[in-house]
DNA sequence: GTAGTCAAGTTCATTTTGGAACTTATTTGG
DNA sequence: CCAAATAAGTTCCAAAATGAACTTGACTAC
């Protein structure tokens, strides 16, 4: 990468190995600069370069895949919330979440359930004391890659970003069919990149 | 949802049927406002809106998974590319690109591959006539969902939405360590949304 | 209180995914 | 030139994901 706007130039016939060094260039500033979708691919791949080496240090760390994490963080966030509720706000699938809340159980990490308290046959879902834990030890490593993502920009430019980007979500209540269940193939991103299509 | 900032309330004891009327508030009022992680769950859940509805209907329309689409929206941005830099972009394993790329070969919306331009054993990768069309006729369906999703801006706003992205974008190159078939994991997103990972 | 409806959650069968190993060009070094 | 090294692309297979069907519990209406 590098530079700004429309570089098609970058280095071509390097020095070294002729090999075009290694380096991705064409490509990613193709789809960088002259993408009919500029914002949907730099939100895409920006969710790339953030969710990857985080899920993958999630399963080193603790052993959790990601979906087991996305219900333990879900409640961390919302305790209390069901299934649903995760799959609605996250994208993945209600019986991912099934076996995933399971797993969690089985590991200790989720109370044993309580029935519903809103609705229907929804179930409480609560961390345990070790899920707890583990959601108080994780959660800076994924503050401190979102910090460091923001790093090139000021405190003022990241006030900025921030509100835009609650009015561009609020404003999708509008068009945004509800996703899960109803989707029908794989959550994803924009067609640039491989983000499947879940959330948090 | 709805309002901004920290809004617990929603319809709590909503009229009709007890049931919690149906919309998601709380959780996804806690995602959105009590998040360590604002700015990457916005990313994500941006994502997973986008990419949803989009392939599902890349897949209805013209029966092409998200990965092969992927590969042709690539090769329409930056013609000659190859499985390898598709790769790096989009975060998709190359495995799966190598059926993307076989299966695009017989439809006959990828020429037959010429060898490698650049260096190494890069295969580059052209798309036909039938790929172009396909591209040309499918695009406008991203673009006029990122419009929609960027409808709550005004004009200004949208330019300057896109310079503070493209900063982060740019500035990622510090701390991304290279993605894809050295990625452990699935490439998704920040916990809170099912984008597996991969961009365009 | 009994039948009917609805949706959350689970299970099952099948497809899909992607890590590991392998193959094949190509380039580099003796 | 002939290894050795590197890396793109492919194949294989075990593991994972998910659509569809099913179960279950709760609420509604009669």
């Amino acid at each position: 990468m590098s530079g700004p706007q429309a570089t098609s130039d970058q280095k071509f016939g390097s020095p070294e190995t002729a090999q075009d060094s290694d380096i991705l260039p064409n490509m990613l500033d193709a789809k960088l600069w002259q993408n009919p979708c500029p914002f949907t691919f730099r939100i895409n791949y920006l969710a790339l370069l953030y969710n990857t080496p985080l899920y993958a240090w999630v399963q080193d760390t603790y052993g959790l895949k990601r979906h087991e994490y996305v219900v333990l963080y879900s409640l961390g966030l919302a305790d209390g919330g069901s299934a649903r509720d995760v799959s609605r706000t996250s994208g993945f699938p209600k019986n991912t979440l099934s076996r995933a809340v399971k797993r969690l159980e089985l590991m200790g990490l989720i109370e044993q359930r309580t029935k519903a308290p809103g609705g229907g046959r929804r179930q409480a879902l609560h961390l345990s004391e070790k899920g707890w834990k583990l959601f108080n030890d994780s959660v800076p490593a994924f503050e401190a890659l979102e910090k460091q993502m923001l790093t090139p920009l000021s405190d003022g430019e990241r006030q900025i970003l921030f509100e835009l980007m609650s009015k561009v979500v609020l404003g999708a209540e509008d068009w945004a069919g509800d996703l899960p269940q109803t989707a029908t193939l794989d959550p994803d991103l924009d067609p640039v990149t491989d983000t499947k299509g879940e959330t948090q």
